[in-house]
DNA sequence: AAATCAAACTGATATAGGTCAACTCAGGGT
DNA sequence: ACCCTGAGTTGACCTATATCAGTTTGATTT
Protein backbone atom coordinates (compact mmCIF):
# COMPACT_ATOMS: atom_id res chain seq x y z
CA UNK A 1 0.00 0.00 0.00
CA UNK A 2 3.05 2.18 0.36
CA UNK A 3 4.63 1.15 -2.72
CA UNK A 4 3.53 3.87 -4.30
CA UNK A 5 4.93 6.51 -1.66
CA UNK A 6 8.35 4.95 -2.55
CA UNK A 7 7.91 5.03 -5.78
CA UNK A 8 7.30 8.36 -6.19
CA UNK A 9 10.34 9.49 -3.32
CA UNK A 10 13.11 7.25 -5.27
CA UNK A 11 15.48 8.81 -6.79
CA UNK A 12 16.21 12.13 -4.95
CA UNK A 13 18.68 10.58 -2.86
CA UNK A 14 21.43 13.21 -4.02
CA UNK A 15 19.95 16.20 -3.15
CA UNK A 16 23.36 18.73 -4.66
CA UNK A 17 23.32 20.80 -7.64
CA UNK A 18 21.08 21.06 -10.91
CA UNK A 19 22.98 19.03 -12.86
CA UNK A 20 22.30 15.98 -10.68
CA UNK A 21 18.81 16.69 -10.18
CA UNK A 22 16.27 14.36 -11.80
CA UNK A 23 14.28 17.43 -12.23
CA UNK A 24 16.34 19.26 -14.11
CA UNK A 25 14.45 18.70 -17.62
CA UNK A 26 11.10 20.47 -15.93
CA UNK A 27 12.75 23.03 -13.81
CA UNK A 28 14.30 26.67 -14.81
CA UNK A 29 17.63 25.09 -16.27
CA UNK A 30 15.00 24.26 -19.49
CA UNK A 31 15.88 27.18 -20.89
CA UNK A 32 19.17 26.49 -21.23
CA UNK A 33 20.67 25.73 -24.56
CA UNK A 34 22.95 22.93 -24.12
CA UNK A 35 26.02 24.45 -24.48
CA UNK A 36 25.51 26.99 -21.93
CA UNK A 37 25.75 24.65 -19.16
CA UNK A 38 28.65 27.11 -17.37
CA UNK A 39 25.46 29.43 -17.02
CA UNK A 40 23.89 26.51 -15.10
CA UNK A 41 26.61 26.70 -13.14
CA UNK A 42 25.52 30.19 -12.33
CA UNK A 43 22.34 29.51 -11.41
CA UNK A 44 23.18 26.54 -9.88
CA UNK A 45 25.14 29.02 -7.70
CA UNK A 46 22.39 30.89 -6.51
CA UNK A 47 19.80 28.10 -5.91
CA UNK A 48 19.49 26.88 -1.88
CA UNK A 49 18.97 23.74 -1.39
CA UNK A 50 17.05 23.47 2.03
CA UNK A 51 16.33 20.23 4.58
CA UNK A 52 13.17 18.84 4.23
CA UNK A 53 10.42 20.18 5.30
CA UNK A 54 8.01 17.97 7.56
CA UNK A 55 3.96 17.57 6.33
CA UNK A 56 1.88 20.71 7.50
CA UNK A 57 5.57 22.61 7.77
CA UNK A 58 5.33 26.20 6.16
CA UNK A 59 7.27 27.44 3.42
CA UNK A 60 6.04 30.96 3.52
CA UNK A 61 2.65 32.79 5.17
CA UNK A 62 0.57 35.29 3.69
CA UNK A 63 1.95 38.76 4.35
CA UNK A 64 5.43 37.55 4.62
CA UNK A 65 7.77 39.61 2.50
CA UNK A 66 8.70 38.25 -0.77
CA UNK A 67 12.03 37.18 -0.87
CA UNK A 68 12.32 33.66 -3.48
CA UNK A 69 10.62 31.28 -5.61
CA UNK A 70 10.48 27.70 -4.67
CA UNK A 71 11.01 24.43 -6.89
CA UNK A 72 9.34 21.23 -5.51
CA UNK A 73 12.11 18.52 -5.73
CA UNK A 74 10.51 15.97 -3.91
CA UNK A 75 7.10 15.40 -1.93
CA UNK A 76 4.49 18.24 -2.63
CA UNK A 77 3.08 21.75 -1.33
CA UNK A 78 -0.35 23.19 -1.50
CA UNK A 79 -1.06 27.25 -1.08
CA UNK A 80 -4.11 28.36 -0.16
CA UNK A 81 -5.07 32.20 1.16
CA UNK A 82 -7.80 33.21 3.13
CA UNK A 83 -10.87 34.68 2.11
CA UNK A 84 -12.39 38.13 3.37
CA UNK A 85 -14.99 35.47 5.95
CA UNK A 86 -11.66 34.14 7.21
CA UNK A 87 -12.32 30.80 5.34
CA UNK A 88 -8.90 29.12 3.82
CA UNK A 89 -9.10 28.62 0.10
CA UNK A 90 -6.58 26.32 -1.53
CA UNK A 91 -5.38 27.55 -4.90
CA UNK A 92 -2.98 25.01 -6.26
CA UNK A 93 -1.02 22.10 -5.43
CA UNK A 94 2.41 21.80 -6.37
CA UNK A 95 4.18 18.36 -7.41
CA UNK A 96 7.82 17.57 -8.45
CA UNK A 97 9.62 19.65 -11.10
CA UNK A 98 6.49 22.80 -10.28
CA UNK A 99 7.37 26.38 -9.16
CA UNK A 100 5.84 28.42 -6.89
CA UNK A 101 5.20 31.79 -4.98
CA UNK A 102 4.51 34.19 -7.72
CA UNK A 103 2.35 35.70 -6.14
CA UNK A 104 4.35 37.58 -3.91
CA UNK A 105 5.44 39.55 -6.81
CA UNK A 106 2.97 42.12 -6.62
CA UNK A 107 3.16 43.73 -3.61
CA UNK A 108 6.31 42.43 -2.34
CA UNK A 109 4.29 40.51 -0.06
CA UNK A 110 3.08 36.85 -0.47
CA UNK A 111 -0.91 36.44 -0.82
CA UNK A 112 -0.68 32.71 -0.17
CA UNK A 113 0.55 30.68 2.59
CA UNK A 114 2.20 27.85 1.46
CA UNK A 115 2.66 24.12 2.92
CA UNK A 116 4.04 20.88 2.95
CA UNK A 117 1.31 17.86 2.25
CA UNK A 118 3.97 15.61 2.99
CA UNK A 119 7.62 15.09 3.86
CA UNK A 120 8.92 17.80 0.97
CA UNK A 121 12.01 18.91 0.13
CA UNK A 122 12.60 21.72 -2.17
CA UNK A 123 15.01 24.61 -3.80
CA UNK A 124 15.01 28.10 -2.54
CA UNK A 125 15.57 30.92 -5.42
CA UNK A 126 15.98 34.08 -4.02
CA UNK A 127 14.05 36.40 -6.97
CA UNK A 128 16.36 39.40 -6.89
CA UNK A 129 19.55 37.48 -7.70
CA UNK A 130 17.16 35.43 -10.06
CA UNK A 131 16.56 38.64 -11.95
CA UNK A 132 19.81 39.51 -12.04
CA UNK A 133 21.55 36.63 -14.04
CA UNK A 134 18.60 36.82 -15.96
CA UNK A 135 19.67 40.45 -17.16
CA UNK A 136 23.31 38.62 -18.17
CA UNK A 137 21.45 35.35 -19.29
CA UNK A 138 18.42 36.15 -22.19
CA UNK A 139 17.43 32.77 -22.02
CA UNK A 140 16.47 32.80 -18.45
CA UNK A 141 14.46 36.04 -18.12
CA UNK A 142 12.57 34.60 -20.96
CA UNK A 143 12.04 31.33 -19.21
CA UNK A 144 11.40 33.19 -15.87
CA UNK A 145 8.32 35.77 -17.69
CA UNK A 146 7.39 31.83 -19.23
CA UNK A 147 7.18 30.54 -15.99
CA UNK A 148 4.63 33.30 -14.55
CA UNK A 149 3.22 33.29 -17.35
CA UNK A 150 2.19 29.45 -17.23
CA UNK A 151 1.03 30.04 -13.54
CA UNK A 152 -1.58 32.57 -15.00
CA UNK A 153 -2.82 30.18 -17.54
CA UNK A 154 -3.42 27.20 -14.64
CA UNK A 155 -4.88 30.04 -12.33
CA UNK A 156 -7.28 30.74 -15.68
CA UNK A 157 -8.06 26.45 -16.24
CA UNK A 158 -8.93 26.87 -12.91
CA UNK A 159 -11.30 29.51 -13.06
CA UNK A 160 -12.52 27.77 -16.14
CA UNK A 161 -13.15 24.39 -14.37
CA UNK A 162 -14.72 26.26 -11.25
CA UNK A 163 -17.24 28.23 -12.67
CA UNK A 164 -18.69 25.83 -15.40
CA UNK A 165 -18.33 22.12 -14.09
CA UNK A 166 -20.33 19.23 -12.13
CA UNK A 167 -18.56 17.75 -8.94
CA UNK A 168 -17.49 14.69 -11.16
CA UNK A 169 -16.05 16.39 -13.75
CA UNK A 170 -14.21 18.43 -11.54
CA UNK A 171 -12.89 15.68 -9.97
CA UNK A 172 -11.82 14.00 -13.31
CA UNK A 173 -10.36 17.20 -13.98
CA UNK A 174 -7.68 17.15 -10.93
CA UNK A 175 -6.91 13.19 -11.52
CA UNK A 176 -6.16 13.62 -15.09
CA UNK A 177 -4.00 17.41 -14.19
CA UNK A 178 -2.33 14.89 -11.94
CA UNK A 179 -1.75 12.00 -13.22
CA UNK A 180 -0.06 14.11 -16.34
CA UNK A 181 2.36 15.83 -14.09
CA UNK A 182 3.38 12.24 -12.65
CA UNK A 183 3.51 11.63 -15.94
CA UNK A 184 6.36 14.01 -16.65
CA UNK A 185 8.34 13.20 -13.69
CA UNK A 186 8.35 9.52 -15.46
CA UNK A 187 5.97 8.20 -13.19
CA UNK A 188 2.91 5.74 -13.71
CA UNK A 189 0.07 7.58 -15.34
CA UNK A 190 -2.37 5.34 -14.29
CA UNK A 191 -1.20 4.64 -10.44
CA UNK A 192 -0.76 7.78 -7.89
CA UNK A 193 -0.76 8.47 -4.66
CA UNK A 194 -2.83 12.06 -3.86
CA UNK A 195 -0.96 13.67 -1.16
CA UNK A 196 -3.71 16.06 -0.05
CA UNK A 197 -6.67 15.31 1.98
CA UNK A 198 -10.07 14.73 0.82
CA UNK A 199 -11.08 17.94 2.68
CA UNK A 200 -8.29 19.68 0.53
CA UNK A 201 -9.34 18.09 -2.69
CA UNK A 202 -13.18 19.30 -2.19
CA UNK A 203 -11.66 22.66 -0.94
CA UNK A 204 -9.76 23.18 -4.24
CA UNK A 205 -12.65 22.33 -6.61
CA UNK A 206 -15.11 24.37 -4.65
CA UNK A 207 -17.27 21.39 -3.31
CA UNK A 208 -17.33 19.32 0.31
CA UNK A 209 -15.97 16.72 1.19
CA UNK A 210 -18.40 14.45 0.90
CA UNK A 211 -19.35 14.96 -2.46
CA UNK A 212 -15.60 14.71 -2.98
CA UNK A 213 -15.99 11.14 -1.42
CA UNK A 214 -19.14 10.17 -3.38
CA UNK A 215 -17.74 11.09 -6.35
CA UNK A 216 -14.49 9.02 -5.75
CA UNK A 217 -17.33 5.90 -4.82
CA UNK A 218 -19.00 6.56 -7.86
CA UNK A 219 -15.81 6.33 -10.43
CA UNK A 220 -15.09 3.43 -8.81
CA UNK A 221 -18.43 1.77 -8.77
CA UNK A 222 -18.08 2.76 -12.66
CA UNK A 223 -14.78 1.31 -12.66
CA UNK A 224 -13.15 4.37 -13.80
CA UNK A 225 -10.74 4.19 -10.72
CA UNK A 226 -9.49 1.51 -7.86
CA UNK A 227 -9.48 3.82 -4.84
CA UNK A 228 -8.07 2.88 -1.23
CA UNK A 229 -7.99 6.08 0.16
CA UNK A 230 -5.35 8.25 -0.91
CA UNK A 231 -4.08 5.66 -3.39
CA UNK A 232 -6.07 5.85 -6.42
CA UNK A 233 -5.35 3.64 -9.83
CA UNK A 234 -6.89 5.25 -12.91
CA UNK A 235 -9.05 2.34 -15.13
CA UNK A 236 -10.26 3.94 -17.36
CA UNK A 237 -8.75 6.87 -18.65
CA UNK A 238 -10.76 7.47 -21.55
CA UNK A 239 -14.17 7.76 -19.43
CA UNK A 240 -12.51 10.43 -17.51
CA UNK A 241 -11.97 12.32 -20.25
CA UNK A 242 -14.79 11.56 -21.92
CA UNK A 243 -16.74 13.27 -19.07
CA UNK A 244 -14.63 16.71 -19.75
CA UNK A 245 -15.54 17.22 -23.25
CA UNK A 246 -19.25 16.35 -23.30
CA UNK A 247 -21.82 17.84 -20.60
CA UNK A 248 -24.10 14.47 -21.09
CA UNK A 249 -22.86 12.79 -18.07
CA UNK A 250 -25.60 10.07 -18.26
CA UNK A 251 -24.47 7.58 -15.32
CA UNK B 1 -30.03 56.83 -19.58
CA UNK B 2 -26.98 57.46 -21.37
CA UNK B 3 -25.64 59.94 -19.08
CA UNK B 4 -23.79 57.71 -17.03
CA UNK B 5 -21.88 56.15 -20.89
CA UNK B 6 -21.01 59.61 -21.46
CA UNK B 7 -19.63 60.79 -17.95
CA UNK B 8 -17.13 57.28 -18.55
CA UNK B 9 -16.67 58.62 -21.91
CA UNK B 10 -15.19 61.99 -20.53
CA UNK B 11 -11.86 63.49 -20.86
CA UNK B 12 -10.63 60.52 -23.63
CA UNK B 13 -10.88 63.40 -26.39
CA UNK B 14 -6.94 63.79 -26.67
CA UNK B 15 -5.83 60.97 -27.69
CA UNK B 16 -1.99 60.86 -27.90
CA UNK B 17 0.91 60.29 -26.01
CA UNK B 18 1.11 59.35 -21.99
CA UNK B 19 1.59 62.73 -21.40
CA UNK B 20 -1.37 63.89 -21.56
CA UNK B 21 -3.66 60.34 -21.15
CA UNK B 22 -5.56 60.65 -18.10
CA UNK B 23 -4.56 56.66 -17.47
CA UNK B 24 -1.06 57.37 -16.93
CA UNK B 25 -1.07 57.50 -13.23
CA UNK B 26 -2.58 53.89 -13.82
CA UNK B 27 -0.85 52.52 -16.36
CA UNK B 28 2.83 51.92 -17.39
CA UNK B 29 4.43 55.26 -16.94
CA UNK B 30 3.38 54.73 -12.94
CA UNK B 31 7.09 52.68 -12.89
CA UNK B 32 8.69 56.07 -13.57
CA UNK B 33 10.13 58.78 -11.04
CA UNK B 34 9.56 62.20 -11.82
CA UNK B 35 12.43 62.53 -13.00
CA UNK B 36 12.78 60.16 -15.51
CA UNK B 37 10.63 62.13 -18.01
CA UNK B 38 12.96 61.34 -20.94
CA UNK B 39 12.30 57.67 -20.38
CA UNK B 40 8.56 57.70 -20.56
CA UNK B 41 9.44 59.67 -23.83
CA UNK B 42 10.67 56.01 -24.66
CA UNK B 43 7.80 54.60 -23.45
CA UNK B 44 5.96 56.64 -25.03
CA UNK B 45 7.61 55.99 -28.56
CA UNK B 46 6.83 52.57 -28.35
CA UNK B 47 2.82 53.02 -27.97
CA UNK B 48 0.93 52.44 -30.78
CA UNK B 49 -2.54 53.88 -30.70
CA UNK B 50 -5.08 51.55 -32.23
CA UNK B 51 -8.42 53.51 -34.05
CA UNK B 52 -11.12 52.77 -31.46
CA UNK B 53 -12.67 49.51 -32.05
CA UNK B 54 -16.29 49.31 -32.47
CA UNK B 55 -18.61 46.78 -30.34
CA UNK B 56 -17.67 42.88 -29.98
CA UNK B 57 -14.77 43.45 -32.75
CA UNK B 58 -11.59 41.53 -31.25
CA UNK B 59 -8.30 42.55 -30.18
CA UNK B 60 -7.10 38.96 -30.34
CA UNK B 61 -7.91 35.52 -30.66
CA UNK B 62 -7.30 32.10 -29.03
CA UNK B 63 -3.77 30.46 -30.28
CA UNK B 64 -2.93 34.02 -32.23
CA UNK B 65 0.82 34.86 -32.22
CA UNK B 66 1.24 36.92 -28.83
CA UNK B 67 2.78 39.92 -29.93
CA UNK B 68 1.99 42.71 -27.54
CA UNK B 69 0.02 43.64 -23.89
CA UNK B 70 -2.86 46.07 -24.65
CA UNK B 71 -3.71 49.40 -22.32
CA UNK B 72 -7.98 50.20 -22.03
CA UNK B 73 -8.14 53.82 -22.66
CA UNK B 74 -11.30 54.04 -23.21
CA UNK B 75 -14.57 51.43 -22.99
CA UNK B 76 -14.10 47.58 -21.83
CA UNK B 77 -12.73 44.30 -22.68
CA UNK B 78 -14.03 41.13 -22.15
CA UNK B 79 -11.51 37.72 -22.41
CA UNK B 80 -13.02 34.19 -22.78
CA UNK B 81 -11.42 31.43 -23.66
CA UNK B 82 -13.38 27.80 -25.06
CA UNK B 83 -13.16 25.19 -22.90
CA UNK B 84 -12.80 21.54 -23.80
CA UNK B 85 -16.48 20.97 -24.43
CA UNK B 86 -16.43 24.28 -26.57
CA UNK B 87 -17.97 26.42 -24.06
CA UNK B 88 -17.35 30.40 -23.39
CA UNK B 89 -15.65 31.02 -20.17
CA UNK B 90 -15.16 34.63 -19.62
CA UNK B 91 -12.15 34.97 -17.66
CA UNK B 92 -11.97 38.87 -16.91
CA UNK B 93 -13.47 41.89 -17.82
CA UNK B 94 -11.07 44.98 -18.41
CA UNK B 95 -11.83 48.48 -17.52
CA UNK B 96 -9.91 51.68 -18.96
CA UNK B 97 -6.38 51.99 -17.19
CA UNK B 98 -6.15 48.03 -17.14
CA UNK B 99 -3.78 46.45 -18.85
CA UNK B 100 -4.34 42.47 -20.55
CA UNK B 101 -3.13 40.08 -22.84
CA UNK B 102 -0.50 38.59 -20.24
CA UNK B 103 -1.58 34.98 -21.04
CA UNK B 104 -0.05 34.79 -24.42
CA UNK B 105 3.55 35.10 -22.87
CA UNK B 106 3.61 31.35 -21.77
CA UNK B 107 4.00 29.89 -25.14
CA UNK B 108 3.79 32.53 -27.82
CA UNK B 109 0.33 32.21 -28.54
CA UNK B 110 -2.58 34.09 -26.74
CA UNK B 111 -5.05 31.53 -24.63
CA UNK B 112 -8.08 33.71 -24.52
CA UNK B 113 -9.87 36.02 -27.06
CA UNK B 114 -10.02 39.00 -26.43
CA UNK B 115 -13.03 41.28 -27.45
CA UNK B 116 -14.45 45.30 -27.21
CA UNK B 117 -17.98 45.21 -25.33
CA UNK B 118 -18.13 48.70 -26.37
CA UNK B 119 -16.59 51.25 -28.83
CA UNK B 120 -13.35 50.87 -26.97
CA UNK B 121 -9.91 52.41 -27.69
CA UNK B 122 -6.91 50.71 -26.46
CA UNK B 123 -2.98 51.22 -26.26
CA UNK B 124 -0.98 48.24 -27.78
CA UNK B 125 2.66 47.55 -26.39
CA UNK B 126 4.55 45.23 -28.54
CA UNK B 127 5.73 43.08 -25.87
CA UNK B 128 9.07 42.66 -27.39
CA UNK B 129 10.02 46.33 -27.50
CA UNK B 130 8.96 46.67 -23.72
CA UNK B 131 11.18 44.47 -22.58
CA UNK B 132 14.04 45.64 -24.65
CA UNK B 133 13.58 48.89 -22.69
CA UNK B 134 13.20 47.07 -19.30
CA UNK B 135 16.59 45.97 -20.25
CA UNK B 136 17.73 49.50 -20.11
CA UNK B 137 15.23 50.85 -17.89
CA UNK B 138 14.83 49.04 -14.09
CA UNK B 139 11.91 50.65 -13.07
CA UNK B 140 10.00 49.70 -16.09
CA UNK B 141 10.99 46.05 -15.72
CA UNK B 142 9.74 45.93 -12.17
CA UNK B 143 6.42 47.78 -13.30
CA UNK B 144 6.22 44.72 -15.92
CA UNK B 145 6.68 41.89 -13.59
CA UNK B 146 4.01 43.52 -10.80
CA UNK B 147 1.42 44.01 -13.52
CA UNK B 148 2.08 40.30 -14.52
CA UNK B 149 1.78 39.73 -10.71
CA UNK B 150 -1.15 41.43 -10.23
CA UNK B 151 -2.96 39.80 -12.82
CA UNK B 152 -2.60 36.22 -11.41
CA UNK B 153 -3.53 37.71 -7.85
CA UNK B 154 -7.19 39.11 -9.42
CA UNK B 155 -7.00 35.18 -11.01
CA UNK B 156 -6.61 34.03 -7.45
CA UNK B 157 -9.00 36.09 -5.90
CA UNK B 158 -11.61 35.40 -8.52
CA UNK B 159 -10.73 31.41 -8.00
CA UNK B 160 -11.75 32.29 -4.20
CA UNK B 161 -14.78 33.66 -5.22
CA UNK B 162 -16.24 31.03 -7.56
CA UNK B 163 -14.66 28.25 -5.38
CA UNK B 164 -17.13 29.26 -2.23
CA UNK B 165 -19.37 31.97 -2.20
CA UNK B 166 -22.99 32.26 -2.89
CA UNK B 167 -24.72 33.58 -6.41
CA UNK B 168 -25.47 36.64 -4.21
CA UNK B 169 -21.60 36.61 -2.78
CA UNK B 170 -20.63 36.31 -6.52
CA UNK B 171 -22.87 39.45 -7.67
CA UNK B 172 -21.80 41.59 -4.66
CA UNK B 173 -18.04 41.43 -4.98
CA UNK B 174 -17.99 41.48 -8.68
CA UNK B 175 -20.03 44.63 -8.57
CA UNK B 176 -17.87 46.24 -5.48
CA UNK B 177 -14.86 45.13 -8.01
CA UNK B 178 -16.48 47.54 -10.63
CA UNK B 179 -17.21 50.39 -8.50
CA UNK B 180 -13.52 50.64 -6.92
CA UNK B 181 -12.18 49.90 -10.10
CA UNK B 182 -14.38 52.86 -11.50
CA UNK B 183 -13.24 55.42 -8.55
CA UNK B 184 -9.16 54.56 -9.33
CA UNK B 185 -10.50 56.67 -12.84
CA UNK B 186 -11.64 59.50 -10.76
CA UNK B 187 -15.45 58.35 -11.51
CA UNK B 188 -18.41 57.66 -8.80
CA UNK B 189 -18.51 54.85 -6.72
CA UNK B 190 -22.34 54.30 -6.63
CA UNK B 191 -23.89 54.96 -10.43
CA UNK B 192 -22.34 52.35 -12.73
CA UNK B 193 -22.87 51.58 -16.33
CA UNK B 194 -22.15 48.10 -16.53
CA UNK B 195 -20.40 47.36 -20.28
CA UNK B 196 -21.30 43.47 -19.83
CA UNK B 197 -24.72 41.70 -20.89
CA UNK B 198 -26.52 40.02 -17.32
CA UNK B 199 -25.12 36.34 -19.81
CA UNK B 200 -21.40 37.66 -19.44
CA UNK B 201 -21.75 38.26 -15.88
CA UNK B 202 -23.28 35.36 -15.37
CA UNK B 203 -20.80 32.95 -17.21
CA UNK B 204 -17.95 34.88 -15.46
CA UNK B 205 -19.49 34.27 -12.01
CA UNK B 206 -20.38 30.30 -13.01
CA UNK B 207 -23.86 30.86 -12.26
CA UNK B 208 -27.14 30.95 -15.12
CA UNK B 209 -28.48 34.23 -16.26
CA UNK B 210 -31.63 33.87 -14.80
CA UNK B 211 -29.61 33.41 -11.13
CA UNK B 212 -27.41 36.95 -12.07
CA UNK B 213 -31.34 38.11 -12.89
CA UNK B 214 -33.04 37.18 -9.81
CA UNK B 215 -30.22 38.58 -7.47
CA UNK B 216 -29.87 41.81 -9.13
CA UNK B 217 -34.07 41.55 -8.08
CA UNK B 218 -33.23 40.45 -4.32
CA UNK B 219 -30.63 43.41 -4.31
CA UNK B 220 -33.25 46.01 -5.60
CA UNK B 221 -35.94 44.48 -2.94
CA UNK B 222 -33.85 44.87 -0.28
CA UNK B 223 -32.44 48.79 -1.39
CA UNK B 224 -29.32 47.57 -1.89
CA UNK B 225 -28.94 48.90 -5.53
CA UNK B 226 -31.27 50.48 -8.14
CA UNK B 227 -31.32 48.41 -11.11
CA UNK B 228 -31.91 49.94 -14.52
CA UNK B 229 -30.87 47.30 -16.86
CA UNK B 230 -27.04 47.83 -16.83
CA UNK B 231 -27.16 50.98 -15.48
CA UNK B 232 -26.47 50.27 -11.95
CA UNK B 233 -26.42 52.53 -8.35
CA UNK B 234 -25.16 51.52 -5.73
CA UNK B 235 -27.15 52.43 -2.52
CA UNK B 236 -25.98 50.43 0.48
CA UNK B 237 -22.18 49.66 -0.87
CA UNK B 238 -22.41 48.94 3.22
CA UNK B 239 -24.88 45.95 2.77
CA UNK B 240 -23.33 44.81 -0.78
CA UNK B 241 -19.66 44.55 2.18
CA UNK B 242 -21.28 42.19 4.48
CA UNK B 243 -22.34 39.77 1.90
CA UNK B 244 -19.17 38.84 1.84
CA UNK B 245 -17.56 38.94 5.12
CA UNK B 246 -19.91 36.55 7.00
CA UNK B 247 -21.41 33.64 5.36
CA UNK B 248 -25.00 34.44 6.97
CA UNK B 249 -27.14 35.62 3.82
CA UNK B 250 -29.99 36.37 6.08
CA UNK B 251 -32.70 37.80 4.34
C1' DA C 1 -5.27 -4.89 23.69
C1' DA C 2 -8.31 -1.07 24.76
C1' DA C 3 -9.31 3.65 24.13
C1' DT C 4 -9.11 7.76 21.52
C1' DC C 5 -9.31 10.50 17.55
C1' DA C 6 -9.56 12.14 12.88
C1' DA C 7 -10.40 11.04 8.05
C1' DA C 8 -13.30 8.95 5.05
C1' DC C 9 -17.48 7.04 3.66
C1' DT C 10 -22.67 6.57 3.43
C1' DG C 11 -27.57 7.61 4.09
C1' DA C 12 -31.49 10.88 4.66
C1' DT C 13 -33.07 15.30 3.94
C1' DA C 14 -32.96 20.25 2.62
C1' DT C 15 -31.99 23.91 -0.49
C1' DA C 16 -29.59 26.93 -3.77
C1' DG C 17 -29.44 27.37 -8.05
C1' DG C 18 -30.31 25.13 -12.61
C1' DT C 19 -33.84 24.26 -16.24
C1' DC C 20 -37.77 25.20 -18.90
C1' DA C 21 -41.23 28.21 -20.27
C1' DA C 22 -43.70 32.45 -20.56
C1' DC C 23 -43.80 37.31 -20.74
C1' DT C 24 -42.01 42.25 -21.28
C1' DC C 25 -39.47 45.55 -23.37
C1' DA C 26 -36.33 48.20 -26.34
C1' DG C 27 -34.15 48.58 -30.80
C1' DG C 28 -33.61 47.93 -35.65
C1' DG C 29 -35.33 47.01 -40.19
C1' DT C 30 -38.85 47.20 -43.52
C1' DA D 1 -46.25 52.26 -37.60
C1' DC D 2 -45.36 47.52 -37.84
C1' DC D 3 -43.02 43.30 -37.04
C1' DC D 4 -38.91 41.01 -35.50
C1' DT D 5 -35.35 39.75 -32.54
C1' DG D 6 -32.67 39.22 -28.52
C1' DA D 7 -31.90 40.68 -23.70
C1' DG D 8 -33.80 40.69 -19.48
C1' DT D 9 -37.09 39.31 -16.00
C1' DT D 10 -40.19 36.26 -13.54
C1' DG D 11 -42.52 31.93 -12.23
C1' DA D 12 -42.86 26.83 -11.55
C1' DC D 13 -40.42 23.01 -11.13
C1' DC D 14 -36.46 19.89 -10.53
C1' DT D 15 -31.86 18.15 -9.56
C1' DA D 16 -27.13 18.43 -8.00
C1' DT D 17 -24.98 19.32 -4.19
C1' DA D 18 -24.94 20.98 0.63
C1' DT D 19 -26.13 19.80 5.20
C1' DC D 20 -26.74 16.87 9.02
C1' DA D 21 -26.16 12.65 11.22
C1' DG D 22 -24.35 8.48 11.72
C1' DT D 23 -20.87 4.50 10.80
C1' DT D 24 -16.42 2.57 9.51
C1' DT D 25 -11.58 2.53 9.38
C1' DG D 26 -6.91 3.17 10.46
C1' DA D 27 -3.49 5.48 13.15
C1' DT D 28 -1.89 6.91 17.80
C1' DT D 29 -1.84 6.73 22.70
C1' DT D 30 -2.10 4.47 26.94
Amino acid sequence: MDTIVKTIHVGFAKPFGCHSCRMNNLCIPLALDTDELDKLDQLDALILRKNPLQPREGVFFSGDQFTSIYAVRSGSIKSFCIDPDGREQVTGFYLPGEIFGWDGLADEHYQNTAIALETTSLCEIPYDQLDDLGSSIPSIKKYVMKLISHELNADQRLIALLAGNSAHQKLASLLLSISDRLVTQGLSPTRLWLPMSRGEISNYLGLTVETVSRAFSHFQKNNYLHVNKKEIEILDKQALRSLLISSDDTE
